[in-house]
DNA sequence: CCACCTGCTGCTCATCTGAGCAAGTGGCCC
DNA sequence: GGGCCACTTGCTCAGATGAGCAGCAGGTGG
């Protein structure tokens, strides 16, 4: 577009959106044809000189959305974008998550649930009333060995509670240190009737951790600082339900995931609404073996984690 | 406006806006009709929730343009959007001047001209061939008492050669010491009949100086700090075509006046194109003055100046 | 010099869209 | 409960708009 036309199109643009004439009065304003008008415009969205902006902290960024359904062979995504410089993604995310939750269709009669910050906000964050009676269960151990105690609890009671159901807990360690034990303990008629229930879910809401000093497992004691370190070397890039996973989605350390309670990853890849829910970027890694390995249908995220997942060169 | 409506305005927006789909498709999608659709949309672009915004450099404001228009009685204003941060509004403002001048109709046979950074600008940034031949009158006394000589000249050549004709110059000091000097020196044939040219000019185009240390004139050395801060603390705003004048738009010194060189106020008032350049915030209480009390008849400015101007509570 | 291609122009026509209107809905006061 | 008012909803219809097409100008290579 040569600089005159590109004048050209300003003023049109000007008169058209600004002014709010029809193409008709402005081409008789500038002396061209109302179809010289309507190209001019088109010319204008095109060359970004016009810019369509919708600003709403719960907009979403369809196009990413498709493109991310597209090479990942999603069911669905929900691209959250980027808010102004001084406010946070992981609210909008979480935000996008539980309107996304109460928006499934079938609506889920049972919802499986993980724990962690995210959840909790996403709980936080639900409508009220969201859904009518729903059986919410905790799908991995909780967090109890020390501090915060009840958190993860208290994320499927929050959820249950507004979708007017009942929330069935998990109320056992997520990492044990005996393989006998863990084995033992999901012998346990109770526990297993909770497990059970987990894997009949008709959805499952999830977060992922990142791999690290800060991880979740650390901090409740789970693990040392030095066990992550080891993760860390064998390739684990972070956790799903308790699960440490590498890059490509595998499970990093066997006799590990042997001591871990709870959902297992196959049934997470087979489950028909395994609904990830991911922001922020320090979790871009995870994000990417998460959603190359299958683990997810459907993808709740912010702008920038989406672009990292779809700038990889494939 | 409730959240719910809210909420699905910006759905409609997105896809309608977003993913180019008719407001029936998007209607259909969301389960509510085309009427609606549009009804939400009209909401949407009301509350702001879908912004669309004109960006580009040679852009202008045709809202505030109007407002600018009604309030102070123009024939014409040009209001130039503020540029992103990191970037001068002058030049936007000298661009938007010189294809005003460019457009002005019928084409100015004479146009007067007065001399400045600003005007420099507009003349380095006319286009080549902007009018075909046209008389250029130099309208007020020149710089050049010490250094930057000749660009007061060269400001009315530059214009003269870009629109094919000729400038006729004004080679006297800007402000002469006596009156008798100055009285004699309008007596003198040559001067007097450029000073006749300037009066016949078709259009005018001039800008506007700061009162104060800063001022053109004590650069020059027409005046002395202490002389400009005398003019203050009398009232004086700023200068047009060399005449200090005061808030109300008032001549400030009219010893002063009479020692100054070049075409008076009135004769500006009663043109037919007064075209006025004014840029910058140091400069909002000049264009105050000129705008109310009629010196221009076009003012070609920043917003941000022409919030300034239309912020008065009147 | 001419056939050919490319990009622009103005047009027709089908579709899309907004203004205005009548009917319906829900809150609110008596 | 009845009636009033503000607001929303679905509709008609005229006007606005985009897709697609033929004609034309200007450049290009044989």
């Amino acid at each position: 577009m040569d600089e005159s036309t590109e004048l050209l199109a300003v003023r049109v643009a000007e008169l058209y959106y600004e002014e709010n004439k029809t193409q008709d009065e402005v081409g008789a304003l500038l002396g061209i044809t109302r179809w010289k008008v309507g190209r001019l415009l088109t010319r204008a969205r095109e060359a970004g000189i016009v810019r369509i902006e919708i600003v709403h902290p719960r907009a979403r960024r369809l196009d990413i959305e498709r493109q991310l359904r597209d090479r990942f062979g999603l069911k669905d995504a929900v691209v959250v974008p980027l808010p102004a410089e001084d406010e946070e993604v992981s609210p909008r995310v979480a935000q996008a998550a539980a309107d996304y939750l109460a928006a499934v269709r079938p609506i889920p009669r049972t919802l499986g649930v993980s724990w962690g910050r995210t959840l909790d906000e996403v709980a936080r964050l639900l409508a009220d009333g969201w859904t009518i009676g729903v059986q919410v269960v905790q799908i991995n151990g909780g967090v109890s060995l020390n501090s915060k105690q009840g958190t993860a609890a208290q994320t499927a009671v929050t959820i249950a509670q507004k979708g007017h159901g009942q929330a069935t807990l998990l109320p056992i360690p997520a990492i044990l240190e005996q393989v006998e034990t863990k084995r033992a303990i999901e012998r346990d008629r109770t526990v297993a009737s909770v497990r059970a229930l987990g894997a009949s879910a008709s959805a499952y809401l999830y977060s992922a951790g990142v791999a690290g000093a800060s991880s979740v497992h650390v901090d409740s004691g789970y693990l040392t600082e030095s066990d992550v370190d080891e993760l860390v070397a064998k390739g684990a890039v972070g956790d799903v339900v308790g699960r440490y996973i590498d890059s490509a989605g595998k499970i990093v350390d066997s006799a590990l995931d042997e001591r871990t309670v709870g959902i297992g990853l196959d049934e997470l890849r087979a489950a028909e609404h395994a609904i990830f829910v991911v922001a922020g970027d320090a979790k871009h890694d995870v994000a990417r073996a998460v959603v190359t390995s299958g683990l997810c249908s459907v993808i709740v995220t912010d702008e920038a984690t989406a672009h990292a997942l779809l700038e990889e060169t494939t």
